[in-house]
DNA sequence: ACGATTTAAATCGCACACGATTAAATCTAG
DNA sequence: CTAGATTTAATCGTGTGCGATTTAAATCGT
């Protein structure tokens, strides 16, 4: 019924507790986004250019921690959705500027919303949900030059 | 530079922090688990396996919070791997009790170091490890009964 | 100046996640 | 007793994630 050992047990792991709380999220988020015809990791690519225009794909690589095996496909679908443009840099063609669309920069305004709509699904206390994120963010500052 | 709305700001999202942070999480588990064949959901669901062997798709879909779609072809995997066994229960033909065969069992004592290397792989203190899973908990709880 | 190295993005292959549907077995109401 | 509802897995299609490799462009070292 039990773990041979009691430190395998998944009540007792972080690492599910993280894993299953970050799904439920996303899941959270899905009917929401799905009126604007966006996925979840689209989102976060958009909340990144609407904090910044015309990055490179490398450094939506850096602030999403994604890299481009993941970035080209999906900002190629957000190019299909007419949200924004891909542009090489002429002065150095290796480099791919990522640019929002007046259709992307609109979407902005239609997701302002979606914060506090996602505040009030929840029933946890502001409290904790920034206690949550506070501890969140010191875990990704100690590992964030660890892998990419 | 910077968001017209500030409620869409990258930082102040506890969203990105947490989609962030899972991931960063099963990278580091990764080298770790590569060494015994594994992902990081295969073990997930052996987590759930060696505390209850013995369980319906289902059960550890409950365990797991994910549905067939997902664990069907990922038993298939643990099968193929010669981990667990698929039996259908000759009572509910419905039903698919997974057991964990003898390699499966063996690998227990051989994971049984691993949450002990990830908290080695940390700088981050006991007591806020154990404050994090604990408000992660409790986000748990109270969203556990409106997906599934 | 020019081959070797480095860099940026794209490509490839595999394994998730998950909404939606399907298929088969079981249950249930009349 | 049986038609319809329910339950359980499996299947299907799309979109991530990510290690590894590839391609092309720029830079570096001699």
């Amino acid at each position: 019924m039990s773990a041979k050992f009691p430190e395998l047990n998944l009540d007792k792991q972080l690492c599910f507790s993280l894993y299953a709380a970050s799904r439920q999220v996303t899941r959270l988020y899905q009917p929401l986004l799905k009126q604007h015809d966006l996925t979840y990791p689209q989102y976060i690519v958009l909340l990144i250019l609407w904090q910044n225009d015309g990055l490179m794909v490398k450094d939506i690589g850096q602030k999403s921690q994604l890299k481009s095996n993941t970035l080209t496909p999906l900002l190629k679908r957000l190019e299909q959705n007419d949200l924004v443009t891909r542009k090489r840099a002429k002065e150095d063609e290796r480099q791919c500027y990522i640019y929002l669309t007046d259709k992307g920069k609109a979407l902005e305004n239609e997701c302002a919303c979606i914060p506090m709509e996602m505040l009030g699904q929840t029933d946890m206390s502001m409290d904790k949900l920034f206690q949550l994120k506070t501890l969140l963010d010191e875990f990704l500052q100690l590992h964030e030059n660890h892998g990419g």
